[in-house]
DNA sequence: TTATATCCATAGAGTTTCTCTATCGCTGCC
DNA sequence: GGCAGCGATAGAGAAACTCTATGGATATAA
């Protein structure tokens, strides 16, 4: 009563092949192997499907009429185990993260694509949402992975890795901070700056380091993009404090950029994931990947 | 490596249902039979699909891209292994039919109603050729049943039964034939008589019966379609000689018929299969059937 | 016509796979 | 902290599968 999947897959090789013997060899099994499986499928369907002369096999009607659809079927069912294996392999896969903004557009994409050069057979569903979101992301599992800001612990995230995205500061190539020995926190509160918008991670972490070394700068401009904050240094508006991790969004040739040597300006950064759930095959790679990589990524780690 | 239908179903009961142990009871299987399959599945797949957590059970996100596509596949497998089973049991299935077109406006409307009664799940085929074309049909499978005149005797061509075909005189109510006590070939010739044309069944029969009695009597008309010699009866241009198996089509309120009492009057008939070939089953059911009627469709049977 | 070769079916043995019962380990709840 | 519920595991028995060896039937060739 119960049907195997060999069973259909040797009735569609005799069938092309008009041939026990053939359709036997090209299956590498025994010619009374595929008789068996034949004469069972006939049973649990209750109907012929081949007609035997000791000279040639023919199909029945009913043999003719089941044999298209049942290989469709077949090829189907195989294509869909074999497109999970490759899954499984990590020949093949989709890996879906969401990120902050500053990494979707800085680190993440020459990330992405040192991956792809490794497993060409990995695509990207990237989303760049503030840390809220991503949390949300993760939490809902539209994604696999985060890459967010701040200390991330709730029962239901895990933790993959934590790193310390350090922030630089920077300027026009001309600016007089560039012979500075030592960028620090009263170095920078002697010119204008240009500061990332209330509310942002970066504002956050810049505000809190000037209030303990008991600075308060007042900003010279406000910005809620980096690429409008650059914007503003390049036309000499003022400096600008950014994370070193988005360092591909502020190369240009006319500005310069130096890593602060005060630790108060870095704020944590994590790679998180769903607790309790396996990551796919690829997304666990890149995973692995980020986190091999992320002395150049990140300027400190954290225990 | 090898993959079992059961294995997926397995998967697609615990997936929708969120749990192995509701999975079990309704597939009525042991809760262990299904950890068993399932690891196995993915052992065979190399992923993880399921997370297992003793409180719940949740897809991964391996598990729930294949679910959807998995599923639909195996409902075609199983739709189509249950056609395959209605077919089987006769419940279901299309009987491919040639047949001279004598019977098939005759004898095989009622026959056909007669069996779609007892099996509703029958539908016909019916192709009303020559007899050359019954047996071409026959050889190259279109059709399973041929229903012929004729000697049938090839050795890829079985014949399932064969039957005489007595042949009826039809004429006006008001003609004198109406009077005889027996119809013979000899009263036949004293009468215009309206033929078939040269070249049918018919007209070989009655040419060679007359012939036999060493009549030779000349038509009064001729036509190609039973239709037309009938037409040519009412018209009174005189009478027409036709097979008994015909009845329905010169059933009219001014016409009669009646059995020609000479056993040269009469046609073979055979009903045909291919040698070697097994029928489908609802074919072979009809073919039973018909046989089972072959004394009320024909007038007499031979050895 | 007879001999032969080819092809599918069958039988029996050995192996693998499957499914069951019994039981364990873990988590969440009262 | 004990209890209830759920899935995993182990081991035994049963079923299914595949193999080799062999039989029966037919078309080809001598």
């Amino acid at each position: 009563m119960d049907i195997n999947v060999r069973q259909p897959r040797s009735f569609v090789a005799v069938a092309k092949l008009g041939s026990f013997t053939q359709a036997a060899a090209a299956l590498h099994v025994s010619q009374p192997t595929l008789s068996v499986q034949i004469r069972r499928l006939e049973e649990s369907l209750g109907l012929w499907l081949f007609d035997r002369n000791p000279r040639s096999v023919a199909l029945t009607r009913m043999g003719r009429e089941l044999l298209p659809a049942l290989e469709r079927t077949l090829q189907d069912l195989e294509s869909l185990l074999s497109d999970a294996r490759d899954v499984a392999s990590e020949r093949r896969g989709v890996v879906r993260i969401a990120a902050l903004p500053s990494f979707a557009a800085g680190i993440l994409p020459d990330v992405i694509g040192g991956f792809r050069g490794q497993n060409p057979g990995a695509s990207f569903a990237l989303k760049d949402v503030i840390a809220s979101r991503v949390l949300a992301l993760i939490r809902s599992e539209e994604v696999d992975l985060g890459l967010t800001g701040g200390d991330v612990s709730f029962p239901d995230i895990e933790t993959i890795f934590a790193a310390r995205d350090e922030m630089s500061v920077v300027y026009p190539e001309s600016h007089p901070i560039g012979t500075q020995r030592r960028i620090t926190a009263c170095v920078l509160a002697k010119y204008p700056l240009v500061m990332m918008d209330q509310g942002t991670s970066v504002r956050a972490v810049t505000d809190l380091a000037f209030n303990r070394a008991g600075l308060l700068p007042a900003p010279a401009s406000e910005a809620t993009y980096m690429m409008t904050a650059i914007g503003m240094v390049r036309a000499g508006i003022g400096l600008t404090i950014l994370p070193t991790s988005a360092r591909e969004i502020f190369a240009e040739p006319s500005l310069r950029s130096r890593k602060i040597s005060d630790n108060n300006f870095a704020r944590p950064v994590a790679l998180i994931k769903k607790a309790h759930r396996t990551l796919p095959p690829l997304s666990r790679l890149f995973a692995e990947f980020l986190q091999a990589n992320r002395r150049g990524l990140f300027a400190g780690n954290r225990p």
